[in-house]
DNA sequence: GTAGAATCTGAACGGTGTTCACATTTTCAA
DNA sequence: TTGAAAATGTGAACACCGTTCAGATTCTAC
């Protein structure tokens, strides 16, 4: 059977073939390192297939051997900024959290959005270039992941307040996420003092919006 | 002298020649007209300059004559939505608007944003080709008129409370464009039910935040 | 009517992402 | 150890894109 996996399989795709001996995966590691810091340096439109390859030490070929394409390599690193993301977030919703002040909670969650990109640096330019790369229309596995953000962001609204419906919660996470991610995106291309100041103004509109629903 | 505007002339070098004849004015129409359309249809990216001179009748070459590039035409119909965006805007800021209780201010200023993309359903896919196309760094014209709207906004602000500092004006008016922006755009690509309520929650919002200034 | 400027044309250019027939390397049963 | 099958690697070739430009065509004005 020369077919990996024919065309069925939903959530692993993303290569074209499972590399299956070490040596591969060392270069698909590689591939994914040096078109990490070229679409930072360069940008992905700049950024050619060829010397992705070449760089990595590595045919053409063979980058399309891992890759169904160029965008597939994009998709791949954004991914992996994601699900740090999406754990960062996970541990902050401890049973304590629950009974937190309000506005300590919602200091405390923008902190750790604004701390992973102070963390991750290069989280920033890719994400950047995959918005302003794919289609919009159907990103299957990127926006799942601002999905759960959203679901775990609503089911943490309704412990604590259960007299809300679940339907209110997620419209809650959803303008939540949606206003916060916007305006940290803005904060992380300005200088200090601006960017200070829109990370506490972020905090200040969440907190002001949620206090109308909770409390 | 065979060049009309060499190179310095910041505001209207989006057409390389400008059309002298009535008949190349006509060809500018037909262009962007199909342009449109097909942008709307097709995408940015699927949609070649090769197609779009032959659905306008007209050869490549004469495209090229009137644009400097393909990027030219979607920047062109952006433009003409924003400006008439912005004017709508302008109009609502009349000096009896000063006066209004802000929750009405509020909902009257979501309300214009809403219906223009309501009374354009053109201008979304066009904004949103626009976003996922351009390179980001300096969009020139494009985010000018963000910042005529930030700027308008500031000043309003400022009319309505004096004793609050321009720049303390100026960051409020970011973060309230910025936001409902966002959330008017998710509403823009949702059904009619959720629609309704994302603009509801965005007013929510936005009143929310202002009134911890203002009033 | 005609010189000269404006305009139009589409084959040609340089560059891109992607493929595919073939060469090379690894695996593993005999 | 061996050798054939499977996995992997290669880069010239392909299809297509945005863009240019030398030459043909049309318009303007005297």
């Amino acid at each position: 059977m020369p077919e990996p996996n024919s065309s069925n399989s939903p959530k692993l795709n993303k290569m074209r073939r499972q590399p299956q001996q070490a040596r591969s995966q060392e270069r698909v590691k590689q591939i994914l390192n040096v078109a990490e810091q070229l679409f930072v340096e360069m940008g992905y439109e700049s950024t050619t297939t060829r010397v992705i390859a070449s760089q990595a030490g590595v045919s053409v070929g063979s980058l399309y051997q891992f890759f169904p394409d160029k965008e597939a390599i994009l998709k791949a690193l954004a991914i992996q900024y994601m699900q740090t993301q999406y754990q960062r977030f996970l541990d902050l919703h401890t049973p304590a959290a629950v009974q937190l002040p309000l506005r300590s909670y919602v200091d405390k969650m923008i902190d750790v959005f604004d701390q992973f990109y102070t963390d991750y640096p290069g989280s920033q330019a890719i994400f950047e270039q995959l918005l302003n790369t794919i289609t919009w229309s159907k990103i299957e596995k990127i926006d799942d992941f601002e999905y759960q953000v959203i679901d775990e962001l609503a089911r943490f609204f309704q412990a604590r307040k259960p007299s809300l419906s679940m339907n209110k919660c997620e419209r809650m996470a959803m303008i939540i996420t949606k206003t916060t991610t916007e305006l940290l995106w803005l904060s992380l291309s300005s200088d200090q003092a601006l960017r200070q100041d829109l990370v506490a103004e972020t905090k200040l509109l969440t907190w002001s919006y949620l206090q109308q629903y909770l409390d």
